[in-house]
DNA sequence: CGGCGCCTTGACTGGCTTCAAAATGCGTGG
DNA sequence: CCACGCATTTTGAAGCCAGTCAAGGCGCCG
């Protein structure tokens, strides 16, 4: 586990010194392997302290879809707030390391101490705020936008900064990213291709690099709008 | 205001008497005015008691894209809780009514009662499970299924009841509807009448009638799964 | 070395988007 | 009360593009 990774751990997670303390476990879980499933108890939330998690919500017919990624420093667990049960499943994309915490200690320790407050704010926000991104890719209709917009914010989460030249190698398969952007996973390859094409970015398998990132942000940002006539702009 | 919206005011929302109590300012909008703006400071957090909203944010080019719909009972404004600005545009979509809770009273007064955090969690909880349902919706490929889907969410959440003869009235146009689904608003003037034609709903403008509320769910659940072959079942 | 996933590439089809225009409803003002 | 204009909704026809099916290449691990 990298030195970067500790100190976003300690900035974007759990604070280091929280008042009067309260008990931390952390847990090793191997590629595939399930942090929780769909239907278990609430029990804890999570913060990825390495490795890479996918959250995905089995429908009715048991097919999977894909709410979110996890990169270390972000939270898991929210999903089962609302029914006090799990909603959604969570798996390691790779070797992965979470430090967890009981939610009763949680709710009874954590928010009755002031300096937690600003943290919980935060990370529901940053939570909301992904969920937010997440419906922006898929309100993009043409695939490349989408794919663009999903990089461009993957790099955003892995260290804060979209220049050419920066590299990221993406801990989740083409499946994955197709379901997650619900696309087919062909759609997904010929979306890579042709960002490779038009000189924005290099795919080599897993490994893409940032080869121009003013192009990658205006393919985000390109949106051939339904009915573009219409919409008013507010 | 109707006796079941008040009921529910008080079940899914602010605790009638919590402790010490709080400030509560109820305001009124008139049709299309807005609650608050991209960019407004982080203010409050409302309660619908009346009406209904959209909440939708900008895209770099100003086109707007709809993140949710609200109805009486439910939250608005967690949209800020990231940035301390609020992300989104929050409208009303018919005259309505809000009862507001300064953001700082509920992050130094509430979060510190302990009745309150129960009711916290929920509400946190709810905005998370509404955005998943959304993500739901969008992951759908044929559009008939995304209405299918849209209408029973919307039920659900408007009466807690879906059955037969069960009736809705919109609040919202086609075109946020089509905003909201990532289709074009003829396509859901199509789907309407493709369900209408096949005796699922009734469609008289925005009014709308579970005719059958079996196959609604069917619908629903349908899912021309992409790649269904591969998809493993986990 | 061989089996097995994962990823890529190619051709075809279907359905959604788009463009265009008509119909309907609603609010406004005469 | 009616006439008008605007916004919304519906309907029709045509083109495009993502999904699907199928096959081939590549890396990984046993």
């Amino acid at each position: 586990m990298s030195d970067v990774i500790a100190v976003r751990a300690t900035s974007d997670g759990f604070p280091r010194d929280a008042g009067g303390g309260f008990a931390r476990r952390s847990r090793i879980l191997a590629k595939g392997e399930f942090l929780y499933r769909p239907g278990d108890a609430l029990r804890a939330i999570y913060l990825v302290l390495d490795g890479a998690f996918k959250t995905a919500s089995t429908g009715f017919d048991g097919v999977e879809r894909i709410v979110g990624f996890h990169l270390p420093g972000e939270i898991i667990g929210l999903d089962g707030w609302s029914e006090l049960r799990q909603r959604c499943m969570a798996i390691a994309l790779a070797d992965a390391c979470v430090c967890q915490l009981s939610i009763d200690q949680f709710m009874w320790t954590v928010l009755g101490q002031k300096g937690m407050r600003e943290w919980t704010r935060r990370i529901i926000g940053n939570c909301t705020r992904n969920e937010i991104e997440h419906l922006e890719m898929l309100g993009r209709r043409q695939p490349a936008a989408r794919i663009a917009l999903f990089l461009h914010e993957l790099m955003l989460r892995s260290q804060h900064r979209v220049e050419a030249g920066a590299c990221i190698t993406l801990p989740m398969t083409r499946e994955d990213i197709a379901c997650f952007l619900s696309l087919a996973p062909e759609t997904v390859s010929r979306g890579f291709k042709r960002l490779q094409t038009m000189g924005v970015i290099s795919v080599d398998h897993r490994r893409i690099e940032i080869r121009d990132a003013t192009k990658l942000q205006s393919f985000a940002r390109s949106w051939h709008q339904p009915s573009m006539r219409r919409r008013r702009v507010a």
